[in-house]
DNA sequence: TAGATTGTTAATCGATTAACAATC
DNA sequence: TAGATTGTTAATCGATTAACAATC
């Protein structure tokens, strides 16, 4: 099993592919994904060596046999269904961004424990939280998105792994964990501000200290 | 200067100490803090260690200086005052987000091109675009979120720039990067959901091979 | 052929963990 | 005192990078 990082470095090299092939190309040099994919041409040779995807020397990769790879690595084959827990407004945010559906991703469904906000009109269903079990099963969905107050988010949690769900992606602002299998990643969006602040006082000290 | 992942332990171990302090708790050992915030207890020390931060050996650490030492570092003196670029449904969620106030940060305005979306009325105003500069230098802000579309995130990053903003959050799904010294941390909400579903189907066929 | 690019190995780098002496 | 916990060093681990032979 890979790590995080190689994951996402894969999903990058993948955007960028695609778009180089709706441009026309046909193949591509490792050189050619360094910028795209901000990495080094050292690595994305090694990443596609440890995948065992080879390229032709001066020749550079096939795009289409880099894309059908990068997607049996992803496994990405169908549609993927995710839900949503948690219809408050980045949670309706997130069940309307229309980028989900180039990377294959589908919502399927919301829920919620506030019956104001419940419907079966529209597009995407909000559902109540006790159907959460039986949608799950009757659709086979594996992830879901928590987007509950930070309050809700453990035993939101709770609830969709005991209905099954195998992967979570939290955006509530507490570091979930659990002793299942479930994998889950949290995404903290204050911390991510805060860190973008730190680097830049960092480095405005360092170039006054430079300076004097 | 730091790295990321420090970082972003310091904001865990701060959330976790505040709602410590707030609950009665003066003191802390490393081990109360290995749960709450996902790290090893050699991990804490070292942490504390490299920050200059002492415990009492038997003691623990004094949780009043653990923060205030912690908020140096993190350099959160004041708010933090942040900008949105781009008031679609992810930034107008963002710009309600109430998490952000209990991490000392305010989003102060929104811009966008649409006329349709400007407002003065209203806790945020949304402005339009050309007053970007003005506002950044009136205001003295440092930081900004980018929410717009994916064609559009390019050019938005640099009239950021050109602007004077030194740290950017970008939430469009396209790598960011510049020459310039800004800082820039792109969080690519689709990747996040792909890196679970090879994760869950990684460990789905472990657990199907462990079987057979 | 000459030159460019891959594929792989070894070197480097840095972060995490383990271990344990110091000490409250 | 005995026991628990820190602070720090050294060991480990793993990922990235550099370098270069292979070869198209």
């Amino acid at each position: 099993m890979l790590n995080r990082e190689f994951i996402l470095r894969l999903l990058r090299y993948k955007d960028v592919l695609n778009k180089l092939k709706s441009l026309g190309f046909v193949k591509v040099f490792a050189d050619n994904l360094v910028d795209a994919a901000g990495v080094s041409s050292s690595q994305v040779r090694k990443d596609f060596s440890l995948l065992r995807i080879m390229g032709n020397k001066r020749g550079g990769y096939r795009i289409d046999d880099l894309i059908e790879e990068l997607n049996v690595v992803l496994g990405k084959k169908e549609l993927n269904k995710v839900i949503i827990v948690g219809c408050g407004k980045i949670g309706m945010a997130l069940m309307k961004y229309n980028y989900f559906e180039k990377e294959g991703i589908k919502i399927v469904a919301g829920f919620d424990v506030d019956p104001e906000k419940l419907t079966k009109e529209g597009e995407i269903p909000i559902l109540p939280l006790e159907n959460l079990k039986g949608y799950i099963k009757d659709n086979n969905i594996k992830v879901g998105i928590i987007t509950v107050s930070e309050t809700a988010a453990a035993q939101t949690l709770e609830a969709m792994i005991n209905a099954g769900i195998k992967g979570v992606l939290n955006f509530a602002p507490i570091r979930l964990k659990t002793e299942s299998s479930c994998i889950i990643n949290n995404v903290n969006i204050a911390h991510e501000i805060e860190n973008i602040i730190y680097f830049v006082n960092a480095t405005e000290k360092t170039k006054k200290s430079a300076k004097a």
